[in-house]
DNA sequence: TTGAATTTGAGAAAAATATAGCAATATTTT
DNA sequence: AAAATATTGCTATATTTTTCTCAAATTCAA
């Protein structure tokens, strides 16, 4: 039988950014063929107990007195990343932040495969955006029905992203990347990855404010 | 003497999110002057108790019976993120994403202004982002001699992003909003802020993977 | 080849975080 | 005005996450 264990989100976290050093090894001049925790710790400014403890998550892919083998690592925690097979990507809403994802061409290397961009401002359908031309809004129910789509990148005020997204639902797909400043309501079987970027604004600010000491916590005990 | 307690970084992640939910509520048609812990925690999907223990770090903010003022909880996190006082921001890339930040019109509600941008593209630099004019990357160190810039976007590809930091640092700038893919090396007393999208990708890629069981965990045992 | 040095994996301990419980106090109802 | 109800703030408990420790396995140096 399968053991199931659950494996926390703060693991799953991290994962990406191990992926990402492990690839920055494997792209340098003198290619690292081993690593130990204890180096990678240093590089990452982690603990090694937490990088020997996260990857035995999944499995043993170390050996003792050696450490690990970067490549098969790398490869490794793509898998268990799901980045070995393509996702098909759509995009809803051409602005900037759309148009600004679907450049993104290093997603294209990890299986990432942008199909198509949606928006409803009839001035910018039919236009291209690199190599897809944007179709309209009113065709999106039509395309998922006939296309595979495996995650939709909501680009989009929030004031639309419900809709849309009930919309992305109700056709099957089951992950959206949501750039929206909401709170998606969907089914329990599909995912939302939020990337709310006024939040991740809101806490630079509270530390700035910390670093000046600005805010006094003192003061609210006696309002 | 002032007590110095610690506030973790669990609560400091979620007090942008009451801070949105608190917004919204202000802003329906019907304004919701009283809400207990409770109703929010419905609302937001979080128990009553963390949301409690989370405002009790700043201060008493409730009454017992009655609940929280939805205006006076608002106004208050809005104190603690520091987004009372205002905030020159200047964006460093002015491709699609700085386009895209720079174009974010709610920010300018909460404090953030957008005072530069800069590129270093001689095509672009001279042309106009709504108000801004782009200024050349040459300009960048005299820029901030002479104005005041408390947080510098980085939406630049990631070689030369530590470069650009550097001189940022040098030049007195004391937070980073970081969108390049690499982990900047800052002196400790500045503050980075990273948004890595392509790291958020890859976790909806993991999650995507659970939900399919495409991944078995086992498999990586004998290997 | 042997002994010293490394380094993992896994269990145990410690620290951090989240939840539950409840006295105190306010509000609401009767 | 009294009783019933609601709700916080805080303490205690439970859970999760991180760090520590060390035996076992491996590599490296002489």
């Amino acid at each position: 039988m399968m053991v199931e264990k659950n494996i926390s989100q703060a693991v799953i976290r991290r994962l990406p950014r191990y992926y990402r050093y492990l690839g920055q090894l494997l792209e340098e001049d003198v290619e690292v063929e081993r690593i130990s925790s204890h180096e990678l710790s240093q590089m990452m400014k982690v603990t090694a107990s937490q990088i020997r403890q996260d990857l035995n998550n999944f499995g043993g892919f170390g050996q003792q007195g050696y450490g690990y083998n970067v490549k098969f690592l790398y490869t490794e925690i793509g898998k268990i990343l799901g980045l070995e097979q393509n996702h098909n990507v759509i995009i809803i809403g051409s602005g900037h932040l759309g148009q600004a994802l679907a450049n993104y061409k290093s997603f294209g290397k990890r299986g990432f495969t942008f199909t198509a961009m949606f928006d409803k401002d009839p001035k910018v359908v039919g236009t291209k955006v690199g190599d897809i031309t944007i179709k309209a809004m009113d065709d999106l129910g039509a395309f998922l029905k006939e296309n595979q789509v495996d995650i939709a990148t909501l680009a989009i005020p929030k004031d639309a992203a419900e809709e849309v997204a009930d919309l992305l639902v109700e056709n099957g797909v089951k992950a959206i990347w949501n750039f929206a400043h909401l709170d998606l309501e969907v089914p329990r079987d599909v995912i939302v990855e939020n990337v709310h970027l006024s939040e991740s604004l809101m806490r630079l600010s509270y530390d700035l404010n910390q670093n000046k000491g600005e805010y006094k916590k003192d003061a609210y005990k006696s309002r």
